[in-house]
DNA sequence: CCAGACGTTGTT
DNA sequence: GTCTGG
DNA sequence: CCAGACGTTGTT
DNA sequence: GTCTGG
C-alpha cells in the first residue's frame, strides 16, 4: 500500500516536470515523511487546464456526515475502483495526480514482529505522479474542504519482496490521460494503473525513525 | 420500498 | 484488540 | 503507514 | 450519491 512518501524537490522544479503553472500562494517545504491527514501536492484538472493544489490527504467523500472517513480512505485499490460505491463516481469525474518523489514501504522481517521501513525512488530520482482520486466535503462550518486518495496496485518486482500492494505510478505519457475530464472508459482507465517498470525503480532500507510521524528530516534518506 | 453502509491492509 | 491522529 | 490512546466527572 | 440487505 502507500501509507508514507517524501517530496522534497521545489514547487519550481514540480511545475517545471509536469508543465503547470505555478500558483502565486503556494508555498510548500521540503518534506521525508509525509504522512495521512497531511495536505500534500496535486494536480488536478478542475476546468480547462491542470492546476497544482494542496489537498488533505484522506478521502472524506461528499456525502459523508464527519470526517471521521478521512483517516481510514487513505488508499483505493485499483481493481475495484469501478465497482466501489466510494470512488465509481471520482473515477469518472474526479482523477488527480499526486506528486511525490519516493515512498516508504515497510516490510516484515520473516520469523520476527519486526519491519524494516524501506524507501522507493525511481533510479533517476526525478519525481513522479501517484494515480489519485478526490472530493469536496462541506463542513459544518460550510467550507469546502478537498480530500484525496492515492491508487494502489499489484508490486512490480522491486517491490513484491517487500509488500503485496504498491502504489500505482502513472507512467508520464499516461499523466494527461488519466487529469482528462472528457476520458470516461474505466477499462482504459484503469489500464494506466499497472504497476510501474521495475527496471526503472530501486529500494533501500532506511531508518525507524521514519515511524514517527513527526521525525521529518532529510537524513532519514541520506 | 427504507435503512444503513460506503475502505485498505494484514493476519488468522 | 481497536480506533484516532499525524 | 506507525504511534499512541483507550474514561468520567468536575474544576480551572 | 449509490449500492446492498432486509
Amino acid at each position: 500500500m502507500c501509507g508514507r512518501f517524501t517530496l522534497f524537490h521545489s514547487i519550481d522544479n514540480i511545475a517545471q516536470a509536469f508543465n503547470v503553472e505555478v500558483p502565486k500562494s503556494m508555498q510548500q517545504a521540503p518534506r521525508y515523511n509525509v504522512a495521512p491527514t497531511q495536505d500534500i501536492v496535486t494536480i488536478l484538472n478542475d476546468g480547462t487546464t491542470p492546476q497544482l493544489e494542496l489537498l488533505r490527504w484522506g478521502l472524506i467523500p461528499s456525502w459523508a456526515k464527519d470526517e471521521s472517513m478521512g483517516s481510514k480512505m487513505i488508499n483505493a485499490r485499483a481493481e475495484t475502483l469501478a465497482e466501489k460505491p466510494s470512488f465509481k463516481r471520482l473515477l469518472h469525474s474526479r482523477r488527480c495526480l499526486i506528486v511525490a518523489d519516493g515512498f516508504y514501504e515497510w516490510m516484515q522481517e520473516p520469523g520476527s514482529k519486526l519491519k524494516t521501513p524501506m524507501y522507493i525512488t525511481l533510479k533517476d530520482h526525478a519525481p513522479f505522479a501517484f494515480a489519485g482520486l478526490w472530493d469536496s466535503w462541506k463542513n459544518p462550518a460550510g467550507e469546502q474542504i478537498r480530500t484525496c486518495t492515492i491508487i494502489t496496485t499489484s508490486p512490480n518486482d522491486v517491490v513484491s519482496p517487500i509488500h503485496n500492494r504498491m502504489p500505482a505510478i502513472l507512467l508520464p505519457e499516461a499523466r494527461a490521460e488519466w487529469l482528462d475530464p472528457k476520458q470516461k472508459d474505466e477499462r482504459f482507465l484503469q489500464e494506466l494503473l499497472k504497476a510501474y517498470p521495475a527496471q526503472e525503480m530501486e529500494a533501500r532500507p532506511v531508518s525507524r525513525r521514519v515511524n514517527d510521524t513527526r521525525y521529518d528530516n532529510a537524513d532519514l534518506i541520506a
